[in-house]
DNA sequence: AAATTGTGTTTTGTATACAAAACACAATTA
DNA sequence: TAATTGTGTTTTGTATACAAAACACAATTT
């Protein structure tokens, strides 16, 4: 047998990229003893991991129905965007007032490379973007935030693995926020963190 | 045998009360065999309960060595707040711009019988206090936003059943937020109700 | 034909069994 | 005496067993 200390979490991350990638379907129903023999692990370890993807909002559990891969409709997303809109705009805040020059320094290393280009690698420019939303908080330092800060996985599940706006409109927008924090502005640095995710939910949503 | 759908749901609850109540102490170990057979169930719908509450930071797993009633110090208590904050001023907005009669009756009715007493019953305004709290979460119908407030559980854990401040202070502060949720003024109500959680974090953390 | 009942199968929820890791503490060594 | 090793106990993590609920679908009734 394999060395491990806790199982449920490879099986956890497995489920995920299984999520992301389409091996589990939006609304498909999770048959335990299936996925069980699939990933060669008892039911025990797999119920552990999938409670934990129910917390994160990407199972949903029907009692005594069974498990089923969570399917957005607009208004849940419409409600997740007020959610990031919130938890993002208190961590650009919190940045503003730290005033930490390495947390500058980390965050406009996620857009250097673009900011020079004329043409930009979409893929790239997709993953900074990642990094750079799940940085904002990580660097808060504050562990609650980062706790409620699930909804990133939900993020690119939703638009199908791309952005929902170009990079031309987004890069400045990034910038100003990273620059508002750079200057301590407290206020600022939040608006335009909830401008930024705000401008999405609307275009979303219609 | 008891008749359920469910069991590790009544076993969250108890357990979540015997946290609140002190049966089980800040940092203490919880020993599953022990919890089970105290309870008259097995370790497989208890671990389901644990894991639950995991997620809800009332416990913390440390992989081979046990659930641990989670203790916070200073800093956690800090960051919880800054949480609130994020959440709770977000759906004080969105009620503002909901702007529902029904919804501003509602959180009205919490403190309605405390507007005219000169001398206010602690236990029964605590309560109110946490009722106005959940309350402005669960009418903004924003279930994600509602997934993601748990720390509401935390809250008189860490003030140890009490008040943070005095309804003398904070009743006016309450008032404040329904009113501007009812003119529909987003900015005051998410404004107001920042201050208000503000002012009991200052207090704390110092 | 549509609705209902019955029956065998699947799947969940719970209990239990067991190996390996963590722990406690006495015996041993430096 | 302080540190280390060894040994028996406890506790976790995982697998498995089993009852009851959900399900699927054929047979029966209206």
């Amino acid at each position: 047998m394999i060395e491990h200390t806790d199982l449920s979490q490879p099986i956890y991350l497995r489920l995920k990229d299984m999520i992301r990638n389409g091996e589990l379907k939006q609304g498909e129903k999770i048959v335990q003893e299936k996925i069980s023999e699939l990933l060669g692990v008892s039911r025990t370890p797999l119920m552990k991991a999938l409670l934990a993807l129910e917390n994160e909002y990407l199972v949903e559990s029907i009692p005594r129905r069974g498990m089923f891969v969570r399917s957005l409709d607009e208004k849940e997303i419409f409600d997740i965007y007020i959610c990031r809109e919130a938890i993002e705009g208190m961590a650009a805040r919190v940045l503003a007032i730290k005033k930490d020059e390495a947390v500058v320094k980390q965050l406009k290393a996620c857009f250097m490379p673009f900011s020079s280009q004329s043409n930009i690698d979409l893929d790239a420019y997709t993953r900074a973007d990642e990094h750079f939303h799940s940085l904002l908080i990580k660097l808060t330092n504050n562990a609650p935030l980062d706790k409620i800060y699930f909804f990133s996985n939900i993020h690119d599940k939703v638009t199908g693995h791309g952005l929902v706006r170009p990079p031309e409109e987004t890069l400045h927008e990034h910038f100003k926020i990273i620059n508002a924090i750079e200057n301590g502005n407290a206020d600022q640095a939040e608006k335009y963190a909830r401008e930024h995710i705000e401008k999405s939910r609307i275009l979303l949503n219609k």
